[in-house]
DNA sequence: ACGTCCCGCCAGGGG
DNA sequence: CCCCTGGCGGGACGT
């Protein structure tokens, strides 16, 4: 087919002339042993002499022989090409892509129907395929294997296996997602991610490999292959526990992308996490190396089967290989539970099969299923685990603080709701959506933000069962930048990038080292470069007016006027396409909470739901204030810098923003709220205070404007746009990206292994609050004090990533 | 120089 | 014992 004959006749007679017995011609590897460049070698005859003996290869040769004159003649001449000199080789050697298990893949599934009809099974004889795929019967193996781990062949016999296709996929799909869930995962990539980010800093340093212990609990998962009831699987009795690394492997991989939020995961991380789980080996650099290149293998068919899809997250560190899940959204498996909307607007009964259930989705969603969803089961998981900590810390009052990961996680999610609460407010307030390009994204977060309160990630409704969303608020929830985060931060979906601005700019000026700060960008889209135009030249038209409450108005004005081509162009961007243009608020001003309806409707409903509110009521009474003891005294006031909220997805209409209702005090139970602080900082506290980071009269304040401003040591770098700025801010502001420092200290003080002890409480506290502004949240600013790129003591700086999607 | 990953050796073990 | 399976990693190709 491929194999162009030009030369066939030419090299047959160079190749008789020097492998006069290089009979049937018919080995196509071994001649590959030949070099192309110098086939005469003494050596490469050996070679392939050595290789001919090869028992296997003869044997399949005469195998060959016999079966088919027709492919012999492609042996023979693909046999010949082998041998040719130099260029003309080349030429007409199949380029190494053209080889690649990807396409080989493509071959494969062509033969059979993605949806094969039950009642005529296909069965697949891998000397068939071999044959007429013209491979080594290797590379089959690879395929199947991974085929096998999604359920889509399983192995009759030897050399014999049963197509079923892509209809078990949803049930694999849900069973390994389930699977991720039980071995935590999310848990995992975070610390793998953290304690990546940590080496930047501190390359040497720390060989702490003690996240063992973080991981440990939950490998109950061994090698164990994720089976399928439904699925008859391998009527032969080959249960060798044992060579199923691939296929476990393939299974587990998969699971990274199912459990995690933005459906990205690395290479790196998925190595990690697949050789940590094994054995918590050292981290032995071959073994990684080999690996990652099974990962490869897997990735390639996965590919191929359009389940993920290759992308690059580029830091400063370089670029990172990635792969991101295009496969059906697989919804959190809840079995019991009714999400409202659903049991009402679906027609069918809901049945408690999965593919019903996914159909049901699907007509609610057009879509594929919602993001939001994907919290819910493992926020229980994370509750309960929570649990277990404030037990622990109780029973040890005195002892260091030690949080595992996920009650670290579920903190970190709380905050992560509070920003989502601003952001649903947003949306509430008519908030336009925008919509990628992609149809499916499009589709999906569309699906996403007329999500009817009901079907509001129950995640949200849980964790604040005092502070509820607007019925018709958009279900998006921010991506905040925590420094493990950030790695892959995408800001995917209904994302979006916060970050922590200079008063300076909250005031209402346009920073322009904003979005060259924190900048994705694809790779398929020039269309970001476009994008990119229209909010520079608006942040130019800018102009501050007065300073004073208005800036939140101001901001919405901004909003506002983003220009009509700008809205556009990003239509026009690809779901991965991320919106540079600058959009940002102050935080105080926009925190969502129309009416806070306390346990109103959205209340636990299901079983299980009900279950998640007690737990986390229960976690809420029972506040791990111990954890990080705080006087009073010490942390009166705090201020939590301004956010710069970059809608990623979502754009605000002209008028929405205006008219952002504001929280009612009476929605909190905090005494403290009677100060009347903002919307946002009541909510903020209302938080902090019932996960007992600080106490209940401590008030913290969250909006900057009303606070002392320190204002930026440069001001000239921020508070003004003009060309010149945007050029040099591009290079200098594109390479780093601060986050709020007091969130990451925060962060990282809660977390399990954090390297630095916190202390004592008071300064571990007083490190979370630092008071913004600053020169450490000035971003745009080459370097710290110690002239290096590094954060200095109490701040961090993570490194810009980026994502590019690059398809192939 | 590094990311990808093809290629095929060879050990295990099913039949 | 044959030979199917599939772990494994050297090293070539692509960029």
């Amino acid at each position: 087919l491929r194999t162009p004959l030009k030369q066939a006749a030419t090299s047959q007679l160079v190749l008789t002339e020097r492998q006069p017995d290089c009979q049937p011609l018919t080995t196509p590897p071994k001649p590959k042993d030949t070099p192309p460049a110098d086939p005469w070698t003494p050596t490469s005859n050996l070679k392939m002499l050595i290789s001919a003996a090869s028992p296997e290869i003869r044997s399949r040769e005469q195998r060959r022989q016999l079966s088919d004159s027709s492919s012999e003649v492609l042996q023979t001449k693909h046999c010949l090409q082998e041998r040719l000199l130099g260029d003309e080789y080349e030429k007409s050697q199949p380029s190494r892509k053209e080889k690649s298990l990807g396409l080989l893949c493509h071959k494969f599934l062509a033969r059979y129907p993605d949806y094969p009809s039950p009642s005529q099974k296909s069965y697949i004889c891998l000397d068939e395929v071999t044959e007429e795929l013209h491979v080594e019967r290797r590379r089959i193996y690879d395929i199947v294997n991974v085929l096998e781990s999604l359920h889509m062949v399983s192995r009759l016999a030897r050399n014999r296996y049963v197509w079923h296709g892509r209809h078990n996929l949803p049930q694999t799909l849900q069973a390994l997602r389930k699977v991720g869930e039980d071995n935590k995962y999310i848990q995992q990539i975070q610390m793998i991610k953290k304690r990546e980010y940590e080496h930047e800093f501190d390359p040497d340093g720390g060989r702490n490999e003690e996240m063992a212990s973080s991981f440990g609990s939950s490998e109950q998962s061994e090698m164990s292959f994720v089976e399928l009831p439904g699925v008859e699987f391998r009527a032969a009795s080959v249960n060798g526990r044992k060579y199923k690394s691939l296929r476990v492997m393939s299974q587990k991989f998969v699971m990274l992308f199912l459990v995690s939020t933005p459906q990205i995961v690395s290479l790196e991380v998925a190595a990690k996490i697949l050789i940590g789980e094994d054995q918590l080996e050292d981290l032995d650099k071959s073994k990684f190396k080999t690996k990652i290149r099974r990962l490869y293998d897997i990735a390639n068919v996965l590919s191929s089967l359009k389940l993920i899809k290759k992308v690059h997250v580029t830091e400063e560190r370089g670029r990172k290989p990635a792969f991101k899940w295009t496969g059906p959204e697989v919804l959190p498996n809840t079995q019991d539970t009714k999400l409202e909307a659903t049991s009402t607007t679906c027609a069918p009964p809901i049945s408690e099969s999965i593919p019903s259930k996914e159909q049901c989705s699907k007509a609610l969603f057009p879509s594929k299923g919602k993001q939001n969803f994907t919290r819910h089961s493992s926020l229980i998981k994370l509750v309960k685990s929570i649990e277990n900590d404030r037990r622990k810390i109780q029973s040890a009052p005195t002892s260091p603080v030690k949080i595992s990961a996920s009650t670290y996680l579920f903190l970190t999610f709380l905050l992560e709701t509070y920003f989502s609460l601003v952001l649903s407010q947003m949306a509430a307030e008519e908030m336009q959506v925008k919509c990628e390009a992609v149809p499916k994204a499009e589709a999906s977060q569309q699906a996403a933000l007329s999500q009817p309160l009901g079907v509001c990630p129950a995640s949200h409704s849980s964790v604040s069962p005092l502070i509820l969303p607007h019925p018709q608020s958009a279900v998006s929830y921010a991506i905040c930048l925590h420094p493990s985060q950030a790695h892959t931060v995408t800001t995917y979906s209904p994302g979006f990038m916060l970050q922590p601005l200079p008063c300076a700019n909250v005031t209402g000026i346009r920073s322009n080292n904003s979005k060259g700060l924190n900048k994705i960008s694809t790779e398929e889209g020039d269309t970001l470069r476009g994008a990119d135009e229209p909010a520079k030249s608006l942040a130019a038209e800018e102009r501050p007016e007065t300073k004073s409450k208005t800036s939140s108005q101001r901001c919405l004005k901004r909003s506002q006027a983003l220009p009509e081509n700008n809205l556009i162009k990003r239509r026009k961007s690809d779901e991965e396409s991320l919106d540079t243009s600058l959009t940002f608020f102050p935080s105080g001003y926009l925190i969502p909470l129309t009416h806070c309806t306390h346990g109103n409707k959205a209340e636990c409903s299901s079983k299980e739901k009900a279950g998640v509110c007690s737990v986390q009521h229960a976690a809420y009474s029972s506040p791990i204030a111990g954890v990080i003891p705080m006087p009073a005294s010490e942390v009166k006031t705090v201020n939590i810098p301004a956010f710069h909220i970059t809608p990623l997805n979502i754009m605000l209409s002209p008028n929405s923003i205006a008219a952002a209702p504001v929280l009612s005090n009476s929605c909190l139970n905090s005494s403290s709220a009677s100060s009347a602080p903002n919307p946002s900082s009541s909510a903020l506290n209302f938080m902090l205070q019932h996960i007992g980071l600080i106490p209940a009269g401590v008030q913290v304040a969250a909006n900057p404007v009303l606070q002392h401003v320190p204002v930026s040591s440069q001001p000239e770098n921020i508070n003004h746009s003009s060309g010149s700025t945007n050029v040099q801010e591009g290079k200098v502001s594109e390479k780093k990206f601060a986050p709020p420092a007091w969130w990451v200290d925060f962060l990282f003080s809660l977390q399990p292994s954090a390297p630095k002890e916190p202390q004592e409480p008071q300064a571990v506290t007083e490190n979370f609050f630092r008071t913004p502004g600053g020169p450490n949240t000035e971003p745009s600013q080459p370097a710290n004090s110690d002239g290096t790129q590094r954060p200095s003591q109490g701040t961090l700086y993570i490194p810009q990533r980026k994502l590019e999607v690059s398809e192939d």
